[in-house]
DNA sequence: TAGGCCATCTGGTCCT
DNA sequence: AGGACCAGATGGCCTA
């Protein structure tokens, strides 16, 4: 499982330089929260010690749990820790490259390949899922069920139809599609519609296609790890299974 | 040029 | 002790 020092020393590992960059632990702390309140973001101060001076909600079952700090890596250590890391994040990659495939390839091409973010990608899927579920449940129209099915079943004449008219909904954003011939005006209700047209597919002002989740407000947020956590829940899910398949490098 | 996204390094923590 | 996981920091690249 271990690689000898000389297979690591071999990757592209740039742990000297990023030595020589300077950047300690101390430079971290440095960047107090105080330093950061009033923006955006604040920073946490990464070392034990400077938390337990600026948290204030630092208790003490924290300072009994933290043990006294341990010795830094060795140099081998800290590169086959990297590697391990890396390894790690191109998992999580390739996991996300298989999200991208099972997501309908319409979903996917209404955004440029590089705006298929992971955030992006991981709420696509959420209300790609939701939209599903909806189905299953009987709660979205009879085209929709037509429309998505045939979209997951394959380019048939039926997805080809409801592609058209998704095209016609891009740009008539109030609009709701019945029937081709049939058009509804149901502008002032959208909010309710749980069409997976609109769901995943209303045009903003710009053109650009966005997620719009926060128009729906049975949506719930959920955070990056939480979605992970959910895709990754099911061994079924379509698609995976290359993902729990990747050999292990050892 | 600012901001977003990403890969990478790194230290801290938990688990086996 | 060592691996897994997580989060902070940093720098590169790209775009509006």
């Amino acid at each position: 499982m271990a690689k000898t020092e000389k297979e690591v020393e071999g990757q592209s590992d740039s742990v000297d330089t990023n030595n020589n960059t300077g950047k300690t632990e101390n430079d971290s702390s440095s960047n107090s929260p105080t330093a950061a309140s009033g923006g955006k973001y604040q920073l946490r101060p990464r070392s034990i010690q400077a938390r337990r001076h600026s948290d204030s909600e630092w208790s003490l079952q924290d300072t009994l749990r933290h043990k006294p700090r341990p010795q830094p890596l060795s140099r081998y250590r800290r590169k086959t820790a990297n590697a391990r890391e890396r390894y790690r994040m191109r998992q999580i990659n390739t996991a996300f490259e298989s999200l991208r495939g099972v997501l309908p390839s319409w979903v996917c091409s209404r955004r440029a390949a590089a705006d298929m973010t992971k955030i992006a990608t991981l709420r696509l899927a959420s209300a790609y899922i939701r939209s599903l579920q909806d189905i299953l449940d009987g709660n979205a129209p009879e085209d929709t069920c037509t429309w998505v099915i045939s979209s997951i079943l394959g380019e048939d004449s039926a997805s080809q139809e409801s592609k058209t008219k998704f095209q016609f909904q891009e740009y008539q954003p109030n609009l709701k599609v019945s029937s081709p011939d049939k058009i509804q005006h149901t502008a002032g209700d959208s909010q309710q519609d749980p069409d997976l047209v609109s769901l995943l597919c209303t045009s903003s002002d710009t053109g650009v296609f966005q997620d719009n989740l926060e128009t729906f407000s049975y949506l719930t947020p959920m955070s990056e790890s939480e979605a992970v956590a959910l895709l990754l829940g099911s061994e079924s899910n379509r698609g995976w299974s290359d993902v729990h398949h990747t050999p292990v490098v050892s």
